[in-house]
DNA sequence: GGCTGTTACAAAAGCGCTTTGGACGGGACC
DNA sequence: GGTCCCGTCCAAAGCGCTTTTGTAACAGCC
């Protein structure tokens, strides 16, 4: 069922029954109950792409992701991301596609999502140190919204992004309360703007109190429990080692604990650590008390938003951009205490 | 730049400029190569859409995701095989479009993509047992595939599943090989097809051996690291402990691994444990040695093939029903040993 | 009665492609 | 010379919508 016949099964024009449907006042209200009813009756949907063409709007956003190799890493937020960003697209008449590229291609598919009309705009995510996607959407004229901040870029964008220097330094601060003097940094990849940011509140949080940064106690590399165990076991091997730990993501957490217990230590008693918690929904912690103290901050809620960020803009593009900070919130679990003496 | 204003920039008809380039060979190959390079030159790229309302084909692929509520679990596996399917897509030329739909909405959301002329084919993911969906698609007319399969049809379809009865079969075999005889099954929720298929396996292996099945030893949920350090706990406590677990997904298996330890038990040598691996690329293992036995198989594969799949039953809808049924590797990891006596 | 305004509909153009159905000229063939 | 065919190219229709631009009918007003 097309427009057409939906029409001529009216006894109405084209225009009519399109101008009914989408709400236009020149149409009388008995008309458009009817045309209501018949498309109604008949299940009538306005094919998209004829409408995409007449409108010239797509009503599609894209999320790029880019490859970079064969067997590169899948961020484990992602599906979560997704998650939420859909939702917020279903229920504002939009659709999410989602294209795989290969890294060096992402310039190429940028522009070529422009030039096909592919999309009406974009999700930026794991924004880069001096991430030159920025600079490159705005010269194409594409809508878009960067999940992340790219440091080292001043120009102005939309964007909405954990405080992820706060909420580290609160971290900081919060094990140094206790007592804790030695605290490890379990990082994810420091080219990742967001971890960079971590470091930062780290570094200007033990620095606030007058201690000494040791670079033994850092650590940075994809977020995976393997990595989490081999940091975590590592500098607990260390002749002084610390009596607590900041790590990046819930899967090195999970790392970290092993590495922790193995070496016959008590996580949150000779041991205190605190996780970032993207509360992902398949790792979620449904204890009464979370067995992780945690910055926490929903990646499904950030999709949620930002896919109304982009929305905005695209209704907007002249609008101002705006950015979003979201502040973590520091939970308590089971995994900090005092530092032992 | 359009297909008009590239025509009249080489002097030529939009007829003969898109024969040219869509390759027919009613051209001469010298217009050809002008009219490629200038395309070349200008970046010239089709708009999708009045080319698919032209062709009456999207180029698009759709995966529906369905939403339980608000905080339901979004499958750990997505992200990975999104990724797969990613790429299949982008090198045959086809878009992903994904949709996120409540649950209750999900026949409504097959129909809409097809009567709105959205996408050209759909993968279904996560069957259940009896799954209605493929009743519902086939009614439609959307070609589909399916991953995993659906008990309780006898309808013909198109899917690609791992062989997951034979994959616990054989991994139940190799633990009672090595001497155990009291196996728990920490398994993903029975309604999912996979879960069950897996019990199967398990059921059939220790039947075939004449041992009892105990519905002690058996636990089924969603697959968090909780749910696997609960189960195995609790296992453990018994009376008459197992000596080994089935673990069905990784995430589990990082649970589980933590009750063995926190009863003083050593993984690998008082207690075995063999998981399902779905190759899930931020859990990967870069050891030497994997840390855990495993039936392996990847579901970034998974998605590619899948994909493969359903464009080709695009390009061919009357061709018969494709069936690929994958078999999982058994790796052997630091995991398994002997039963102890 | 003539003018203006308003209401309710419709004809037709247009979005940017693909595809159908020629058209034209130049051999090849008889 | 006429016919046929082949190689190249093009005009125009059509995909299914939206939107622009009417238009007819009727009411209100002087």
């Amino acid at each position: 069922m097309n427009l057409k016949q939906l029409s001529e099964l009216l006894g109405l024009s084209q225009t009519t029954v399109s101008r009914a449907l989408n709400g236009y006042t020149d149409v009388s209200e008995a008309t458009r109950a009817r045309v209501r009813a018949a498309a109604e009756a008949h299940d009538y949907r306005p094919n998209t792409r004829a409408r995409a063409l007449a409108t010239g709007r797509s009503r599609v956003i894209g999320h790029v992701i880019p490859k970079i190799s064969s067997h590169a890493m899948v961020n484990p937020i992602f599906a979560d991301f997704i998650a939420g960003a859909g939702e917020t697209y279903s229920s504002a008449g939009y659709e999410m596609l989602i294209s795989v590229v290969d890294l060096a291609q992402e310039e190429k598919a940028y522009l070529s999502m422009k030039r096909r009309g592919l999309v009406d705009g974009l999700i930026v995510s794991a924004p880069r140190m001096n991430d030159p996607r920025i600079a490159l959407l705005d010269g194409i004229g594409l809508p878009y919204a960067v999940h992340g901040r790219a440091t080292g870029t001043d120009r102005q964008y939309s964007w909405l992004d954990v405080n992820n220097r706060r909420a580290f330094a609160r971290a900081t601060d919060f094990l140094m309360d206790l007592g804790h003097r030695r605290i490890g940094l379990v990082n994810g990849l420091e080219t990742m703007d967001f971890a960079h940011r971590r470091r930062q509140g780290y570094e200007e949080a033990l620095r606030a109190r007058g201690i000494v940064i040791d670079p033994n106690l850092m650590r940075q590399d994809e977020m995976t429990e393997g990595y989490g165990w081999r940091a975590a076991r590592d500098m607990l091997a260390q002749p002084d080692p610390p009596t607590a730990f900041l790590v990046s993501s819930v899967i090195c957490m999970l790392g970290v604990r092993r590495a922790i217990e193995e070496a016959g230590l008590v996580l949150g008693r000779d041991v205190s650590a605190v996780t970032h918690d993207d509360q992902l929904s398949y790792l979620r912690d449904d204890g009464a008390v979370p067995a992780f103290t945690a910055t926490r901050s929903s990646v499904r809620e950030a999709g949620q938003r930002l896919a109304r960020m982009v929305i905005d803009r695209i209704d907007n593009p002249e609008a101002p951009h705006v950015q979003e900070l979201l502040e973590a919130e520091l939970i308590i679990g089971r995994s900090t205490g005092p530092a032992p003496r």
